[in-house]
DNA sequence: AGTATTGACT
């Protein structure tokens, strides 16, 4: 042995000390003892050590691994000789999911003369791929790759692929000719491409890859379904849920407990919960996400008492709620008007379960207060928090002093909350509907001018129907299908037909959306009228008609579908931003409380 | 030592 000073030569004991606790490392306070181990018995020249001080530093999170990072690859303090290829890639492994850059590891591997190795750069894109805005990153380090000659590698390309699909517009295009570039490839590189769709709001492109790849020779896995599934839920397409349901039951793929947690969730979130208990039923293992899916779709379809009712049964399986448990519970009160119910779990998080509240969950109980019409109640709430509201609760509470004609209130809030978040054009929409509702004309022309000229817009509406395995789009206001001829006479006819039947146009909350010059046509062009309209004149009569809608369903078209649904005998349902209508016989099961 | 992945306040 050559030449080493006492000091620094690790004993066997300190080594398997050192290495026990890193092993197990789940907490900061072992990963800190370890740390000392390291410093103390020179153990930070023994590549085994750091490289599991690394790894470990990973699962605790951002704090942990950056000091693990600032700790293991300062020039100033690290004995850069020891370092070789395989501790920087496990360095690169442990930064994602944290945003935290890989570049500076990845120069110093280049600076020492280390050669990347095959796992380097899988390791050096999944990292770049949870950086804020990834996209220059991307191709900086695809050059890397291609000049280390590893861009042909499927792991390469399968991660670079997941890493461009992130970035948006423009990295969609790469990510794609990535794809097309691929040769052998393999149910992961599908997943990789048909996620990157549905993370770029892109969920019908998606859909169209996956039909592709069914007439092709790659089988999709479990994880191909799942990524399909979030496609699914994105637009509503209960018919593909319901068939990748089928195909999963006939054991195409593996049934793992992620699989059937998406099931169970897309069957909920696409309209049939029916459907998705009955498979939760069936499930051989469950998972604190299984029953949090299932409390989530009753919640949604306006059916509390059986969320409670579910929330019970898991906790007589000895199943701990956590803390996106109790959104969906509380969610579930508030949406169905269980106020006492909601205000006791509430209460029971901190005291029974040792869960601290989180914003989410006093959002819960804002929304639960407003949505009842208790606006003083609710208000009191928001002042007696511990954490700073942030503008979700704000909106929550305006949408109520609007609903129950607090009008003052509500526009004080509102304007708290444009000084807050000036740049965030919803806001000031909400302000012109105050001004509206009290007939100041004026005033909400002025805001008008104000988003005009500072360029910002309000989210358009737009409604999806599902049409035999096509997902049709329409958008308020017009847009291609409202052209069509039979769609603007079914319109016509539409219009006429419940007004003879007592609908009363109430256009206080239309001429809210949409520019006083529309007025009179508003009616007519909400996107999920123009949906019905499409359904109507497409499906055979009987058929429940499901559309999807992205914002809230307004009053008066809340009032038209009801009397829609009476005139036509059609069920029809309708997925709100937040949850179901259910159109029958002219009542709507929310029972106009929404 | 790797690639793609399930639940969340308006």
């Amino acid at each position: 042995m050559g030449y080493c000073p006492a000091q620094q030569r690790p004993s066997r004991a300190a080594e398997q000390r050192c290495l026990c606790l890193l092993q197990s490392s789940c907490t900061v306070l072992k990963l800190l003892q370890a740390l000392a181990f390291l410093l103390k018995s020179g153990l930070r020249s023994n590549v085994l050590a750091l490289t599991r001080f690394a790894s470990a530093a990973a699962s605790l999170g951002p704090a942990a691994a950056s000091v693990a990072a600032t700790l293991l690859f300062s020039p100033s303090s690290s004995p850069l000789h020891f370092y070789d290829t395989f501790l920087i890639n496990t360095a690169l492994r442990s930064l994602s999911p944290n945003p935290l850059h890989p570049f500076p590891l990845f120069s110093l591997m280049l600076r020492l003369f280390l050669s990347p190795n095959q796992f380097t750069f899988p390791f050096l894109f999944k990292a770049i791929a949870a950086l804020p805005s990834p996209l220059p990153a991307t191709s900086l380090a695809h050059g890397s790759a291609l000049r280390f000659g590893f861009a042909g590698d499927s792991f390469v390309q399968n991660t670079l692929i997941h890493a461009y699909a992130v970035t948006g517009d423009a990295g969609i295009v790469m990510a794609r000719k990535v794809f097309d570039e691929t040769l052998r490839s393999s149910a992961i590189t599908f997943s990789a491409m048909i996620g990157g769709y549905v993370r770029s709001g892109r969920s019908r492109d998606a859909i169209v890859l996956f039909r592709e790849m069914q007439v092709g020779t790659v089988q999709p896995d479990d994880v191909t379904i799942m990524t399909v599934l979030s496609a699914c839920v994105d637009l509503g397409a209960l018919n593909l849920t319901k068939w990748l349901n089928f195909y999963v039951e006939r054991g195409k793929v593996h049934k793992s407990l992620c699989l059937c947690n998406a099931l169970v969730d897309a069957l909920a979130k696409c309209g049939d919960v029916d459907a998705a208990m009955d498979l939760f039923d069936k499930m051989p293992e469950r998972n604190i996400i299984s029953w949090t899916s299932v409390i989530d779709g009753l919640a949604m379809h306006c059916r509390g008492i059986e969320a409670v009712e579910v929330f019970e049964a898991m906790m007589t399986e000895g199943i701990k709620p956590d803390a996106v448990t109790f959104i969906s519970l509380l969610t579930a009160c508030s949406h169905s008007g269980l106020i006492n119910i909601g205000s006791r779990y509430f209460d029971s998080m901190t005291r029974e379960f040792g869960i601290e509240p989180r914003i989410e969950h006093y959002g819960c109980m804002v929304d639960l207060y407003s949505r009842a019409g208790l606006v003083e109640e609710a208000m009191k709430f928001v002042q007696g928090m511990h954490i700073k509201p942030n503008p979700v609760i704000w909106r929550t509470l305006i949408a109520s002093c609007r609903v129950y004609r607090r009008l003052d209130l509500g526009e004080r809030v509102t304007k708290q909350l444009i000084k807050e978040e000036p740049s965030y054009g919803s806001n000031y929409v909400l302000l012109s509907n105050f001004y509206a509702l009290n007939n100041r004309w004026e005033k909400k022309r002025e805001i008008r001018r104000v988003m005009d000229c500072r360029g910002m817009y309000k989210v358009a509406g737009c409604s999806l129907f599902e049409l035999e395995g096509e997902v049709y789009e329409f958008i308020a206001g017009g847009e291609k299908y409202a052209r069509q001829l039979s769609i603007y006479v079914m319109m016509e006819e539409i219009g006429q037909k419940i007004k003879k039947a007592g609908f009363l146009p109430s256009s206080s909350e239309m001429l809210l959306d949409i520019d006083e010059e529309d007025k009179e046509d508003a009616m007519h062009w909400h996107s999920e009228k123009l949906a019905t309209a499409f359904a109507l004149l497409n499906t055979t009569p009987g058929t429940v008609i499901r559309i999807v809608k992205n914002l809230r369903v307004c009053v008066d078209c809340h009032s038209a579908l009801k009397f829609i649904s009476k005139i036509y005998k059609r069920d029809i349902i309708v997925r709100d931003r937040s949850r179901f209508h259910r159109f029958k016989d002219g009542a709507c099961l929310c029972k106009d409380f929404w």
